[in-house]
DNA sequence: AGGGTCGCAGAAATCGATTTCACAATCAAG
DNA sequence: CTTGATTGTGAAATCGATTTCTGCGACCCT
């Protein structure tokens, strides 16, 4: 690895005059091209540590997220990756497991690490980010809210949750169970909470009987679909509240030998694994890569200097039949 | 942030005292105490780009994988993940698309960041290790060879792709097809080659004839299998070399009605997030994990100075009549 | 012709840690 | 009671870039 000296020695000029060639800072053409070339034999590439130490500051990014083999946030990790190339930015992937211990720990490294900026989906909606605050870091949090003020992109829960139970309504399904996740879970809630409304509406019965919740991976939603049908009155239909849950509570169905559309299901997020027949279940596809790219936008806005309040983004859900083909 | 200098000016003792306490230094109890005091009430945590500028190291991994969205790498990742975070680093996951252009920068990136070492799935055998080679940088590759002598973690690809075909012969199919990756990747022409040799020897038909070249992912899949379907001599079980290019062909098989085991279908590599029933299909469980947690272990003890020469360690795969579930 | 502005370029300071070096104090051995 | 080794500590150098400061020369304007 060559440096800005080796560089500048060979070129006949100083460091500084380097550094500006490569920073695009005012340099006369002759001194310009004696660089350039310099470099290029010596294969010069500037050393981020040594800038990032510098300027306070790097380009890269942090991503850190719940559960790096949920496709859903790897979708989401998909969109981030490419946008924030795009800008010129690395991403580091994090794995917090939910855990906030290790989500403590990813973002103090951020801010040691002088990144210039956090995307987080919070492991709880306890996840402590005063600290990052303080430090003057943006951070824009994705898909579950906290107690902060900072930017955030989310997804319009409630409606995916309502249209898909309407949805199910609507195929002469009668009673329509759900399995929900966690309680310290916004979007959890919230999808679940649509689900209620439309239940009360058009139901005729307690809703409560028919939900579960679980932990919003694929076991939770066997173990809950295998509660559900052990229930004395059975649901006909469920609604299940995210990809991996739906991928369990499918398979405890096809156990049962129930499958769709004998048993109604509905699922809010893709299942692009899966290889059950189109159009067989009810399916909210959510814009998961968007949730990464729009929560890059924004935070590269805050790094350039946006200082405006924060904003939240919603983005909507579409109701699909299925979208097992990718 | 604070520094170094302010907790050595709290603790009344110089900054290189400060820089001892926290790298394990002798340094006398009294002061030792009183520079955990200062540097606890300040919230003291050292910079890390200050310190692997000097020590022209980090404790940051880059994990180089060809596609954040295939579960096969996502298995591969938390592995990594796991195992570094026990032995005291942080991962960088970057993904390359498939594209050399994306690998040499990203193996770039690791460089000049002064990364601790590479764990890379080369993009093609054509990869271009030399500079980071030259760098003196430990690598280690995965899953895919290089032309170049680094320490490297593969699965037994032949055997895998024999015994699943064998297990089909088995069951009593008669016209064993492949769907088989690119010829740019060994992972997948060495899988090839183990169905070949089981057909040649047990089938009675030309291999080539049923043999399709695919692109590795779902789409790649969905094309082979309609193309096999659509011969003028079907084959009535195939073998796909891998996971992403199963649920593919899983899905055209399921649009045409031949869901198994009316016709058989063998894979190698899980399919976590299918809703199959078990016992179905003939599948190779890969230790997708174990090739993340062996390849840091190789990995940390060329960090920590092992200059033994390189080597390869093969992964066996486990023929499982089924893995559906997680 | 003298004073002010402007543009370019080098010297030196800076970012925040680690590490070398030098020195003093303590201790063991001869 | 020296001599030599050992231990703890601070001052200063170091990693490799960026940035501020400063100076030089060219140019413009009364």
């Amino acid at each position: 690895m060559a440096t800005i000296y080796q560089v500048a020695a060979l070129a006949g000029v100083s460091p500084a005059t380097v550094s500006r060639v490569f920073n695009g800072r005012p340099v006369s053409d002759e001194k310009s091209k004696l660089v350039r070339e310099a470099a290029s034999t010596l294969a010069f590439t500037p050393n981020r540590t040594a800038r990032s130490l510098r300027k306070q500051s790097s380009e890269v990014l942090a991503l850190i997220i719940p559960d790096i083999e949920n496709p859903f946030f790897t979708a989401m990790a998909r969109g981030v990756e490419d946008r924030a190339q795009a800008a010129g930015f690395s991403v580091v992937l994090c794995n917090t497991d939910d855990d906030p211990g290790k989500e403590a720990t990813y973002l103090q490294i951020a801010l040691s690490e002088n990144m210039a900026g956090v995307i987080l989906v919070p492991a709880s909606d306890q996840s402590d980010l005063s600290s990052i605050i303080a430090s003057g870091r943006p951070v824009v949090t994705v898909d579950r809210t906290t107690a902060f003020d900072v930017d955030h992109v989310m997804i319009e829960n409630e409606p995916a949750g309502a249209s898909v139970t309407t949805a199910l309504f609507d195929a002469g399904f009668e009673r329509v169970a759900c399995i929900a996740g966690p309680e310290t879970v916004v979007t959890a809630t919230d999808r679940a909470r649509g689900w209620r409304h439309v239940v009360e509406a058009r139901g005729g019965y307690d809703s409560e009987l028919l939900l579960k919740i679980a932990n919003y991976r694929v076991d939770g939603g066997r173990a809950a679909m295998a509660e559900l049908l052990a229930e004395a009155e059975t649901p006909d239909a469920v609604v299940v509240t995210n990809n991996l849950m739906g991928v369990g509570a499918l398979q405890v169905l096809n156990e049962h030998g129930l499958t769709p559309p004998a048993f109604g299901v509905g699922v809010i997020g893709d299942l692009p694994f899966t290889t059950l027949s189109p159009g067989l279940i009810s399916l909210v596809h959510l814009p998961t890569r968007d949730l990464g790219t729009t929560a890059v936008k924004m935070l590269v806005s805050r790094i350039a200097g946006n200082r405006e309040p924060a904003r939240t983004v919603l983005l909507p859900g579409e109701l699909a039949v299925a979208s097992v083909h990718t």
